[in-house]
Formats: structure tokens, C-alpha cells, sequence
DNA sequence: TTACGCTTTGTTATAATATAACATTTTTAA
DNA sequence: TTAAAAATGTTATATTATAACAAAGCGTAA
């Protein structure tokens, strides 16, 4: 057999279940921090489920601030195209699901013609509750 | 006087002149060894200088590498408008200068009508290169 | 000129993020 | 049952980035 598609290990499951509670994006050490009461106690067990998370497409990493967050969107089983609203001022990012814009991003072809697989996107502005 | 706004200081000046050099991204600890010689000596003196010629559009971070380029866009002259173009290969990133493209991010505006004013997209791939 | 504010620099230490390496246990499939 | 593969546990260390504070350089106004 090739891959268990849709199991989750204990540590994996240990650790998404932390991101997906969470209201804002998490770190890493803050995820360790969280999961020690569940017998998770060293960094690599962390990010390697977060690794093996990333790559089903169950939570996405935020680059912009080495953070992580569950993924909202049923149909974004891999995480190859994926688009973020960051508020500059609060913690808030949302992944954005547009299909206007990932279709205009999954399309794009630059001058010499080459094509991408995976694209990020990460919006930066003030969010609703913050613009005054 | 509020601020210099064209003029870099010897050490913005040293690590700006070994980003433009290179022909690859560099991480910020490479940048350190190389401008030991030039009596740059530690992490803070290297990080306030690209800090700066951030904010002033000289060079922009690749988030996904935690690694700078030099900006090759004379119109870029601050960094709230970037995509790259990074071979999943070779180290090979370039920054994609399209204006369509920017147009279209720049007056993108999500489901709940908000606006943005400053964005990071990385596209992932193979480049000519190494498309066989 | 001097004295003050501001920016840049220098320096040490440490925080925060991430991986290497290897031993052990569990799960899977032949 | 047994051998391979996957997941886990564990220690140590590598990599990336910032805090905190002292000293030097520079413009300017009294
Ligand atoms: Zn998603
Ligand atoms: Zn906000
Ligand atoms: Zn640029
Ligand atoms: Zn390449």
C-alpha cells in the first residue's frame, strides 16, 4: 500500500485538533506547549505531524509569520493553492476561497511561459473590526 | 528631518551590494560570513540593514525560503506588491513583473468586501531549466 | 561653539524556529 | 510469523531572529 489517505496518527490527530480549536494562527513551540499534557513532549513530534498536515491539506502554514492554521475549505484537499487575509493589526487571517481568483492564479502563465503547480498568497490590510 | 530617503548607510550599503551580486537567494547567515571581511561582525547588524532596504523596496524577503533578493523593478520602490517565480529544483527565483497580474491583486477585494494594501505571492514550479 | 536629539553602529546574550540522528515501538502486508 | 514500513520517542544541535544597552557619528539650534 502506497499511502493511508484519510487516517490520522495519534500525534496528528493530537495536533490538528489544537489548530482547529484555535481562533488564530498558531505557532509551533506553542503547539508543543499545548499538546505536553497529552504526552507530546519534543519538537519533532510536532513538526512532523504538522508536516504530514501540510501535505494532506489539513491545516496550511502561514510564511509570513511561521504559524499554522486549519484549513476551512473542503475542496482544498492538498495544499497547492492557497490564498490568506492577514490583518496587520489583529491576529486574524482567513483563507481566502475565491474561485475567480485561484482559477486567474492556477492559469497564470509569466513572459517565458512557464506554469506553476502551487502558488501562496498571503493579502495584508486591516480587517473589518479594526478599520475603526 | 524625518527620514534619508535615498541614501544607505555603509553597513545598508555592504549587505545591498552582496544581495544584487548573487545570483541565488540569500539567507541572512551567509550574508554574515560574507561581510565578516568588511568588519560587519554580528546577526543584529546584518538584520537592521535588510530590515531597511525592505521598507525601502531594495530587496524583498522570500517567506517560503526565509531568504532576500535584490528588487530588479526600478517601479518597485516599496515592497507591498511582490510575486516571485521559485523552481522547486534549482534555487532559481525571480521576481514576476507583470501588470496585469499586479492590477488584478492590487484591486482584488474578497466576499466581505475588504480591501488590501499590500501582498505576497509565490508561485511554485519547475523552470525552463529543469523541465528537462 | 557647544549641547542636544536622533540615527546608526557595535556588542553580548538569548529567544524562537526547525532539523539531524538514531533507538524503539507499532502497524501493515506478504 | 515475520520482515518491511511507518510512526514514535529522545537527545542534541542547527538555523533564524531579536532584546537590550552602550558608544559613536551627525545635523542643528541656542
Ligand atoms: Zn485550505
Ligand atoms: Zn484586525
Ligand atoms: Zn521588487
Ligand atoms: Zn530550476
Amino acid at each position: 500500500m502506497t499511502q493511508k489517505i484519510d487516517f490520522l496518527s495519534k500525534n496528528q490527530q493530537i495536533v490538528l485538533e489544537i489548530i482547529e480549536k484555535a481562533k488564530e494562527p498558531l505557532k509551533a513551540y506553542s503547539i508543543l506547549f499545548s499538546v505536553q499534557k497529552k504526552g507530546i513532549k519534543a519538537p519533532p513530534q510536532v513538526y512532523r505531524a504538522l508536516d504530514r498536515l501540510i501535505k494532506l491539506g489539513k491545516i496550511h502554514k502561514i510564511e509570513s509569520k511561521n504559524a499554522f492554521v486549519a484549513c476551512k475549505n473542503d475542496s482544498c484537499t492538498i495544499s497547492n493553492a492557497t490564498a490568506f487575509s492577514i490583518c496587520d493589526n489583529c491576529e486574524m487571517v482567513t483563507e481566502i476561497s475565491n474561485p475567480k481568483l485561484s482559477k486567474y492564479l492556477a492559469n497564470f502563465q509569466d513572459e517565458t511561459g512557464m506554469r506553476y503547480n502551487k502558488y501562496n498568497l498571503e493579502f495584508f490590510g486591516l480587517c473589518k473590526k479594526c478599520k475603526k
